[in-house]
DNA sequence: AAGGTGGTTTGACCTCGATCAAATAAGAAT
DNA sequence: ATTCTTATTTGATCGAGGTCAAACCACCTT
């Protein structure tokens, strides 16, 4: 892990990202000033479940994964975080400890906040407040549909689900590129490998075809009825 | 339904939960000001998903249950909420649309707060906002929590789970009683009743006794091996 | 081209928990 | 207490998905 400044790229990254694209300009700068960015390979461990962390993650690049470990060492996905997405925010108001373990799932660079600063910030402006609200609530969100979807979908179903997340409404006709390995997709979705695998084959016969990472919708309507 | 005033024990109730009782006091009677009680009978449906919502919701009594339908009409559980609790707080930041669907699950009391009107107050009140975001971090927190155990633990861990929550550390032998029907905590752990049952009697080899809704533990290390 | 390396797929098997049906138990009402 | 109604338990069966092993494939290196 290596520590950098932020250079203009970043800014734009972040300037564009959903939580500072609504924030006002001097509330951007006042946490932007001592943000400090650090890059990491693959499979870099950030932090784990139970310790101290201080500060909050921005992903300027890369993708990063939220997990809790089982007793027997099997781990599940609580969520995957791609560029522009910031994590770790709960930690803030749980006496700061980390309530899951951070993963990089590829060479990622991160943006790190103070959440001491942070937390004063949203005190003192309300935009701040109101943009971590959102947040805390969009995280609670992802959490209850993925719990939904496990408790109600079977495996096809939740593959067909993830699917047509990412194909615009009232078109028919789709292709799109996953943007990370199926193994990632696999584990985002409560599934081995082997069985995503077979949902997709499942899916075969719904017109959805799997050319590497490139997945095509012939009907969506029958993928909507799956 | 019936709508009512507040009384003095209803008061109580609000100012002993863990939401309204950080606030300053000014605060707190800003909320309760205008705030509307409403009795309700056991199955109570109060909102669905999608529909507007334009309240928060307190439990002064009685129990509550979020919960997302499949399109098969199958319910999921998302959360359970008894007195004390607030809930319905992520329509505020999502539109003034539920995300789930609400009902009672025995003879309830509720108190509504505008939501429009508790925003503002968070917007003037900082410790109004951290109230709210800690609120929205610890359903996150129950979401992803309930995530991981789904994905990690058997039936049967899960029970235990469940058991050893109810249980004070550093004490091997404690008895408690279920806050609810086992049907409602089946539903809670992700489970059809008859999977809850047998799950307490594969329990009962490590210990613990049921005894219609009395829960015995003879040995928290056994319960927490298993 | 040959050989690695790691991701993905397929096959075989097995376990967990859902479901349906029936038996019991536990409350509630009379 | 007796009866009625509603939980809970138990039994039997079945299917979804996990696991292990092996085949396959793609991409990278040499």
């Amino acid at each position: 892990m290596k520590t950098l400044r932020l250079n203009s790229n970043d800014r734009a990254v972040l300037l564009g990202s959903c939580f500072f694209g609504k924030l006002p300009m001097a509330a951007t700068n006042a946490i932007l000033e001592d943000v400090v960015v650090s890059t990491h390979e693959e499979h870099d461990i950030l932090f784990g479940q139970g310790e101290p962390l201080d500060h909050v993650f921005f992903v300027l690049s890369g993708l990063v994964r939220l997990y809790r470990l089982g007793k027997d060492g099997r781990e599940a996905d609580i969520a995957v975080f791609p560029r522009g997405e910031l994590f770790g925010e709960s930690a803030m108001f749980l006496g700061n400890r980390a309530t899951a373990n951070a993963q990089t799932i590829e060479t990622t660079m991160l943006a790190r906040i103070d959440s001491r600063k942070l937390r004063k910030l949203a005190e003192q402006t309300p935009e701040v407040a109101d943009a971590l609200m959102l947040l805390l609530c969009r995280h609670a969100q992802m959490a209850e549909d993925c719990l939904a979807e496990d408790r109600l979908l079977t495996a096809p179903q939740r593959v067909a689900s993830y699917i047509l997340g990412n194909c615009p409404d009232g078109i028919t006709n789709f292709s799109f590129r996953l943007p990370f390995q199926k193994n990632v997709l696999a584990g985002k979705l409560g599934l081995a490998p082997e069985a995503l695998s077979r949902a997709f084959s499942a899916l075969r016969r719904s017109g959805v075809t799997v050319k590497g990472r490139v997945i095509e919708i012939h009907d969506r309507q029958a993928l909507e009825r799956f």
